[in-house]
DNA sequence: TATGAATGAGGCTTCATTCAT
DNA sequence: AATGAATGAAGCCTCATTCAT
């Protein structure tokens, strides 16, 4: 229970989440770079002053959501697809996890937010190229290009509605097989 | 000619072309969303004021240089494909004008420079998907997948260094044939 | 004629003095290292932001105050010293001048406006030693004393009123003589 | 014995001990006016709170450090000079006194510690003038002059080293004869 | 009594914009 | 038109001080 914790260790907490919050929000209205310390606080029910016994810049907040991010989502988010056993599972468990990931959370990072995941994608791919999953790709240009198509598709699907089931099939498919048409 | 130009028609063009690559410049060094209207005039040999008698605010210059940009770069990146007979043709040509473009030109505009292609893009798509070059997939996920994994993997090319003839080809495979393996 | 100069730089000229007087009196009133940026802005009639076309710091400006006082009245200060054909005319020379500079000006510098004139007492005192018209002591040693106590007595006599003439001829007596009764 | 005291009582007095030490320091450093109650508590093992049971202002605490001062050196101070038989021996004990102090403590209560000393050295200068020891001065100048001079010369006896009993020497003969050279 | 986080005032500096020259 | 200084709003950050624990 959080009741555990004495009440000054509580109010940290949750002042330094305001402020991630916040930032959050902000990040997502402004970008990052216009958005301003002042806009963070303003996002807040805390004092200007109070910022800085907590972060020393947009900057480190930055980080720290980054950090909160990965944490929280990266495990999701590679779930699906460390034990996939085709190509079509794989890609199905990434899509969406992503398509899922981007509705909860609009972070306005600027793509920061994915790049932590990059890693874990890029090793997932390797593994799966090693398998036989995969034909033999630059696992690290896959991974790029996985990442920026899913961001930007999640985009799309996020300004235009759409039905989340659907683009990952379609996602899913056309890195399975490409564009062109059989002979 | 230029000369041909009355002296005070060609300042003036002159003037605004120094804002116009002060901007780029300090748009791709601090991102557009954190670069001040200072930082321009400071990139140029102008005076504060004279900023005034072009652009209003920093929004119209942006706006500028994306207009500049689609001009002169849009005819080159669609001109390999509108004809393309094949989807490999239609694809290498999209990855090899890209690639070549953001070796040219790194504006900082935040993935807002391919936007002006994008329209372009998906017409083509549909083009090709009518003529059956391309299997019948959504033009606007995949002109958005296209165009976000391509800005991607040049950021990639451009920072790690590697050979872009090579980077195309492999690009191209990837989205003309996927990642499965043959069964 | 100051008609002469063009109007801008009239008004450059005036600003920057507007805010070294400024600068002066809240050097004076809170001594430099307690006054503010924002104090000489206040101190002046002109907008914050303009401080900063003139000077980058408080410390610039200190810099600047100095070098105005040095400019205005070291000649003064040593004009009456240099051919002064007795120890008693060089001391008296020294202390009303001193005396008569402080009642005008009264910056605050916390010491620092009379060190400007170290260098020059110094080589005076040299001069006067050399010459016999004062016993062989150390010129250095002697300037600070010198100075320290002018600039004290100066302070005493800003704030208990008395009359500068004659505050001149007991510091030259004391000086002249020193404290001995004659045996 | 401390331990003489209960522990409260011990501990109280360390902890002014230690905000009138850190403030000793923190003005010395960045001299009284520039120096902060936050820079105090910094240079302390306590917390923010902590400074203001013990004082409530950085001026509360200036004045605590020169009493403080005043109540060890001053003894100090006096001494050598109340039975001075001579004026010698009055000006040497002072100026021995002095740079032995200075020495020590550096305080930069720019020039307010030795001002506790003030009256002191007045007294025993109308003293000796009564006694006919010193010519008949306006010991209240005299006071102020020896002071100043004093203060100044131990600053320069820090700054660039030297011999204290020679400065010592010094000092003692300008103030006793002065600078005349006999006629 | 000690602690240390919260507060909001206020200092420092840069900004966008205007406007007299 | 071009210039560049003036303006004051607004961003950044630190400060003195309070007060719940």
């Amino acid at each position: 229970m959080d009741a555990a914790l004495p009440k000054r260790q509580r109010i940290k907490l949750q002042n330094r989440q305001f402020i991630l919050d916040g930032a959050r929000k902000v990040f997502a209205e402004r970008g990052y770079g216009a958005a301003t310390v002042r806009d963070i606080i303003r996002a807040t029910p805390l004092a200007a002053g109070t910022f800085y016994n907590y972060f020393t810049s947009k900057e480190e907040v930055r980080e720290a959501l980054n950090a909160e991010m990965a944490q929280a989502l990266r495990p999701r988010l590679s779930e699906g697809r460390a034990q996939a056993a085709t190509a079509e599972e794989f890609l199905s468990a990434f899509f969406s996890s992503v398509f899922a990931l981007k509705a909860e959370v609009d972070t306005g990072l600027e793509a920061v937010d994915l790049t932590a995941g990059f890693g874990d994608l890029r090793s997932d791919l390797e593994n799966a190229v090693a398998r036989g999953v995969f034909l033999p790709l630059d696992a690290g240009a896959l991974a790029a290009a996985l990442l920026a198509a899913a961001d930007e598709m999640a985009r799309r699907l996020a300004k235009e509605g759409g039905d989340t089931a659907q683009a990952t099939a379609a996602a899913t498919l056309l890195f399975l097989r490409g564009v062109q048409p059989p002979l």
